[in-house]
DNA sequence: TTTATTTTTGAATGAAAATTCAATATAAAG
DNA sequence: CTTTATATTGAATTTTCATTCAAAAATAAA
């Protein structure tokens, strides 16, 4: 017999996180992910379907931290509206903050990622839904403004902040993530805020 | 002789951009966009060099007219900063009105575009630089609050837009480009207007 | 040690597409 | 109508990689 020897799986998945992130899923060459995980190329194929499969496993599992996450924090009772939804962006962020390459991939390779996969899209709607649900709650408390253009306002809090994210992680020096969380919420908070 | 019948160079670059935003760059094969051009694989070369330049002439085309109308816009004196920032948003919006497919081309294939094409970034810098000019304006003015941090919300809200045009992009019905420009105008100004 | 079992390897294969180019078609000029 | 110059074609070529798989290596059990 013969026993498995470190965790080439999980090195594999990690090595295809950096090269994607680094060329772009279509730019990246199995052979790359490989000598990123110093495994030979077919050791790829040994646990993971193909190359697909490496950036689904990646988006499986971002999407459903990302989603499980923000169910509980949409779940904590105690909390106002405008602290879940500041709650809400600090999860986000939080996510993506030990491993820009992971921010990356998941900002740039999104719609790849969908292309074949509706379960991604669905997961983006989930999420994107139970935002809007804490907000909706926060316009019958009087907590945020009632004339708000739901379908509107998800997608631009949601666009902002992954392109935030986006540069952050392509330079974390120059967009510091705690200057991104400070500001993020003021902009937001004050456009909505009823006064 | 023989003279060159129709404007197939045009055509061709028409051609491309509907298929990269149906397929994305990528999945796009040269013979799909010479058979959406009605021309032959072979003449997709005779105009351009190869399949990236047809991107890369696309995304000239796109950031010199966003440029040269952004810098119309700034130079008119008349308007206040809050103005030229609406007058922005719409230019941003008008030029892709009138195509959809354009508008998933920019949104989709700016990083594959910018990956050996420092100009566009070049391009994308000046941009938000000459966007930043007319806020700073505002706030020697006193029409914008003058603790901004400009370098995280000029990213803000361009993400936020760049979003709500792909959105709009993908389903034209369900998000009108009049409702988009609307609320964006209210969700921006009512973060940063001095009360 | 030897054998059996499982893991790992990386060169060989095959498919898909980008690109080329010799052949063909067409319009203008003579 | 013929010649000439240019435009257009699309089959053939080439390149690039994802994927496969037979062989080799590593480990555990006998």
């Amino acid at each position: 017999m013969r026993t498995r020897e470190g965790n080439k799986e999980k090195d594999i998945l990690n090595a295809a996180v950096e090269i994607f992130a680094k060329f772009g899923y279509h730019n990246s060459k199995i052979y790359q992910i490989a000598q990123e995980a110093s495994v030979a190329t077919g050791s790829v194929y040994v646990y993971y379907k193909n190359k697909e499969d490496l950036l689904h496993k990646i988006f499986e599992m971002l999407w459903s931290r990302l989603y499980i996450e923000l169910k509980k924090v949409s779940e904590i009772t105690e909390l106002t509206s405008l602290e879940k939804l500041d709650a809400m962006v600090d999860l986000y962020l939080d996510v993506f903050a030990e491993n820009p390459a992971l921010a990356l991939v998941f900002v740039n390779e999104q719609i790849q990622a969908s292309r074949n996969q509706t379960r991604f899209t669905k997961y983006y709607e989930k999420f994107l839904d139970l935002a809007e649900k804490s907000l909706t709650e926060g316009q019958l408390r009087g907590e945020i403004i009632a004339n708000l253009d739901m379908m509107i306002y998800r997608q631009f809090i949601f666009g902002a902040l992954r392109n935030l994210i986006h540069r952050w992680a392509e330079s974390p020096e120059e967009f510091s993530l705690g200057r991104i969380r400070r500001n993020f919420k003021l902009f937001i908070k004050n456009g909505i805020v009823q006064k």
